[in-house]
Order: structure tokens, then sequence, then C-alpha cells
DNA sequence: CTTGAAACAGACCGACTGGTCTGTTTATTA
DNA sequence: TAATAAACAGACCAGTCGGTCTGTTTCAAG
């Protein structure tokens, strides 16, 4: 009908056809992962599941290596700008159960979600796959300073200097990351919201934040 | 040359033989488990490494289920009865100092070893696999009951009951789980180390032997 | 339109998987 | 000793794996 074509859509239609593609098959294989584990994150399963033929996934990913760094990159980036500590900085008081709230949201927002249990699968994989953790330790990299500076922001140490800070937060995140398995394993469904709490109540005496919290009703 | 067999030789020949072969099978899945993870540890990789033959494995273990479970039994006993929290007991000045150490030790002779992280893949491996997940369960049950009984022993809390104490050691165990992740990815190889006596120091304020140490020149 | 490349579709391949099955050897027992 | 079963040996199988390859469709540019 109307002939003239909207300036978005005439000069990259084949990008976003790529985008979308990548997109869905990223997206199956958190799924898949989550759901599977990473052995049996297979190239035909996630393609079925994303509704994607066999040489459309093949010809974006060359391999199936290729499609689960992708799939770590985006993991990693919606964990940085999605909820992040965006969620932990709503805190409440500025003292100890701040710091208990923080990593409750860090536990139910980012952690304890597909997609953090597809980036432990994919770490595990990687411990034993020399190619896939060459490939993804720079990613590591970045997203780990990229991490470290945004808690610098938010929490100094009560004792020691920054590079306490940004230990003691990698402890919390080395903790976090297991309480998966423990959670499959405890009948207690709330036992590793438990757990938060407690391992909270462990680290706030030693953090602090730097400037009180925004005023905030929940 | 003597017509006296022993007495324990005669009746138990192929009892003998069996369970050789168990503990060959067994220790080359812990290895493979350990350098391969868990989906590359394949029945022809095991009895390859383990110099039996597939007739022999298939005969001992009817499916490789059986064979991770009887893994993971023995590395289960293995880790209490072995260095176990003998080796913690043997603390230093029981303040907290001693805490540090016996959580060094535990990460040192147990956690970080080929078995710590077969019995990590195994885990990882159950929470996607439920067929597997169920034949472990009452495994893992029995090993934290009698773990928890252990830690009761030396520790009591420094202010809640008994129940704070096992918490407090399940949060201990759950972080050192997966510090071998991390351990892979860091360029420090003493990272790992530190992050467990930092780790020490958040916990140590909370737990209190029962009864001093014996005295220890190390 | 034509042309060339990007995106996609799906048949196909050798390698390897867990598991079965048919023998043969070794140990136990009557 | 003969007989029975346990322990072992290894060929074999259907199914799945990651990856390749040959077409076909869709798009961008002339």
């Amino acid at each position: 009908m109307t002939g003239s074509p909207s300036p978005e859509n005439a000069p990259n239609r084949q990008e976003q056809r790529s985008a979308q593609t990548r997109r869905r098959v990223c997206a199956a294989a958190i799924a898949c992962l989550d759901e599977r584990g990473y052995s049996e994150t297979s190239i035909q399963r996630v393609q079925e599941r994303a509704g994607v033929s066999r040489g459309a996934l093949m010809h974006q990913f060359a391999t199936k290596e290729d499609m689960i760094v992708e799939t770590l990159r985006r993991v990693l980036a919606s964990t940085r700008h999605g909820q992040g500590l965006a969620g932990a900085r709503r805190g409440g008081d500025g003292g100890g159960a701040s710091m208990e709230r923080d990593l409750l949201s860090l536990w139910s927002h980012l952690v304890d979600r597909p997609e953090g249990r597809a980036m432990v699968e994919i770490l595990v994989a990687a411990r034993t796959d020399a190619r896939l953790r060459a490939k993804i330790e720079p990613l590591l990299r970045t997203y780990e300073a990229e991490i470290s500076q945004d808690v610098l922001e938010i929490y100094e140490s009560a004792g020691g200097g920054d590079e306490d800070v940004i230990q003691i937060w990698a402890i919390c995140r080395i903790f976090m990351r297991s309480l998966h398995l423990q959670q499959r394993f405890d009948p207690d469904p709330q036992a590793a919201r438990a757990m938060v709490r407690r391992f909270a109540e462990l680290v706030a005496p030693h953090l602090r934040r730097r400037r009180p919290p925004p005023a905030n009703g929940d």
C-alpha cells in the first residue's frame, strides 16, 4: 500500500532476521541448560525448542561452542543490566538488614533463575573443557571487573580496603552459585532462602553502604 | 607346595575378584569425572582406564547410573573416614585461628581433590537427571546426617542452638564446593586458599569448639 | 529486472554412546 | 571328578551426537 518503507526497516531486514534467530536460539539454550544440563543441550534439542531449522542454527553458530559462548554472553549481560544491583539498590535501612535484602534479592532475581542455573552448567562444563574455557574466560574477566565496580559504588569494607569488598562479594557469588544443588536435594523448598538469610548475617558486619539507599516503601 | 590354603582365601576368591574390579572401576571413574567431567565419563573410557573389559564392568554395574552411584558411595565414605574431620580436629588454639585451620584443612585434604571434584560433577549431573538424583538422594541424606553429628561433637554455636551449627557448616560446605570453578578461572592459583581464609574469618565468630583440641605442634 | 550473497532448509556422515548378547574362563560345590 | 554359576571377554546394535554439504529462499544492490 504505502510506497514509503519505514526508514528503519529498509537497510537491515537481514540483520533483523539473524538477530531474531540468534535470540531464539540462545533463549532455547538457556531453558535447555536449565532443564536438561549441558550435555543434554544438544544442537538438535535447541533448534527444535527454538523453532528453527538446523541449517539456520548452524549458519548463525558454526559450532556448539559458539552457541554456548554467545548464550553465556547474553546471560552475563542480562544479569548486569536486568534487575542486577539495581534491585539490590532499593534496600531498606542502610544497616545490616539492608545487606540481607540485597542478597535475598540477588538470589531470587538473578541466581535462582534459569539464566543463573544455565550459567553454572556452562561453568561446570568449562572446567573440564579447555577449548570452551578459553573462549569464555575473557567474558568472565570483563564481567567480574564490571561487577566489582558496581559493588564498590555501593559498599565499603568495614575494615579493609576496596579489595576486601571485592573479595567478600566474590564469596557471596560463589556461595550462591552452588546453592542450586543443595536446593535440588533439600526436601524443604524454603531452605535455600533461609540459608541465604543466615549467610547474609555472617557477611553483613563486614560490609556497609557508602551512602544510605534512597527511601523506599518496600 | 603347601597343601593348606590360607583360611581366608578358600571361601571367597570370587568375591575378591569382584571387589577388585569394582574398586578399579570406581577409582577410574573418579579420575575420569575429575579430568573429563560427567558426560565424558563414558563406560568405554572408564573401562579402558580401569584396565577392565567391558563385559567385566557391565557385569558388576548393570548401568552407568549404578557405576556412578557406587562411585559416589565410595567418595562419601572416604570423605568421612579418611582425613575427614579428624584432620580438622588437630587444630591449634581453640580460638578463631583454629576455625581457619579446620576449613583450610578441609579444603586441601577433602574438597580440592579428585574425589571432591568428582562429587560435584555427580551432583550437577543429578540436578537435571531425576533417575540419578533419586538413587543418590538417600546416600546424601545419610552422609549429611553423619557429618552433622561429627560437627556437633566439635563445635557449638556462639548464639543459637545445634541447628545453627549444622546450618553454618552446611554453608561452609556449599561455599567450598563451587570454589572449584572459581579456581579454574582465576589466574592466581593461591586465590582459592585466600578465599577460604577470608571466608573462615567471616564464619569463625559464630562457632566455637566445645572443648579445646588436643595439643599439637603444627 | 539481474546478480550475488546472506539466511535458511534438511539430508547425510562418521564417531561414539549406553546397553545387549553370545561365548569362554574361573571358581565353588556336590 | 562333574555340574552349576559367577566373572569375564568382546562383537554387536540402534540411537544420538556434532558437523558437513547441497540445494532453495530471501534480501540488497546495480
